[in-house]
DNA sequence: TGTAGTTGTAATTAAGTAAATTACAACTAC
DNA sequence: GTAGTTGTAATTTACTTAATTACAACTACA
């Protein structure tokens, strides 16, 4: 079980708007051929990003920009954005309160679920698009 | 986008092991009536957590036991018996190598992903089921 | 030895999700 | 007004989860 590629395609997304958009007008359809999948994709993640402040969409003429310096998006922030699960783990749903262990399971694991998850979301504040960015150009 | 329950059911599985090993004969009946789920998946799971080496299982007679102490099973060791994933992330699969980005992404977002998954694994690492046991009578 | 209860596993089914695709109204520069 | 684009809805296909049924193999015990 894994999460959809919404996460690897929004950073994808937001990779290339910080790449091309002082040279080209990025557009769900360019973005959609650099990432290869389907532009509606592209532009139900984009609408998920503007609605964070990530980035500003024009609409009818097109294009997309980044809304605040590359170094100010961290992975957390666009993990955010496009992942609105509240929870990492799919809890079962109903435990059986006959059973000691039933009745008592949630109050036991929920906040260690928390935690774990907290414990992701930090990691990925600690990178930048801008450093993405860095090694992207490092790498061409 | 969430992980299945397989992770909540194995651990709720072996918390039910732990307390009631002592007692009673702890069948995949016995857990399924617990967590309230099928008795077929807790028997997978089963066979998951005995390939780990986290429980031992009496064939024909029946009944699961701990195969080490509770202080040495923790919430990682579950999470790695059970989800089989390589990876957190579903990444796009072609991304574009015309495209700059698209030919470097995977390059730049690998590692990360790797250091994201290696430090939700690490913060699982700190709880043990003697932990979980612990705060489960607590509440009984 | 036979029986009852259990595990291990395969096959089938139903429900839910991911992603592609088609379609089209609304918007904006020119 | 036109061309290109965004925003969004509806439909479809493929895949995954989980429940269910079925049954062979195993083991203690009468």
């Amino acid at each position: 079980m894994q999460f959809s590629s919404r996460f690897t395609i929004a950073t994808h997304t937001l990779l290339c708007i910080a790449m091309f958009q002082k040279e080209y007008k990025v557009t769900s359809n360019f973005l959609a051929g650099s990432i290869n999948v389907n532009p509606v994709m592209i532009r139900n993640i984009l609408g998920q990003l503007s609605a964070a402040g990530l980035v500003k969409i024009k609409a009818g003429i097109g294009g997309a920009y980044l809304a605040k310096p590359a170094d100010e998006i961290t992975l957390r922030d666009i993990f955010k954005a496009v992942e609105k699960e509240e929870s990492l783990f799919h809890f079962h749903e109903n435990p059986n309160p006959e059973c000691p262990v039933g009745r008592t399971i949630h109050s036991v694991m929920d906040s260690k679920i928390d935690t774990i998850q907290l414990a992701m979301e930090n990691k990925m504040a600690e990178t930048t698009l801008f450093q993405l960015l860095e090694e992207a150009k490092k790498n061409i």
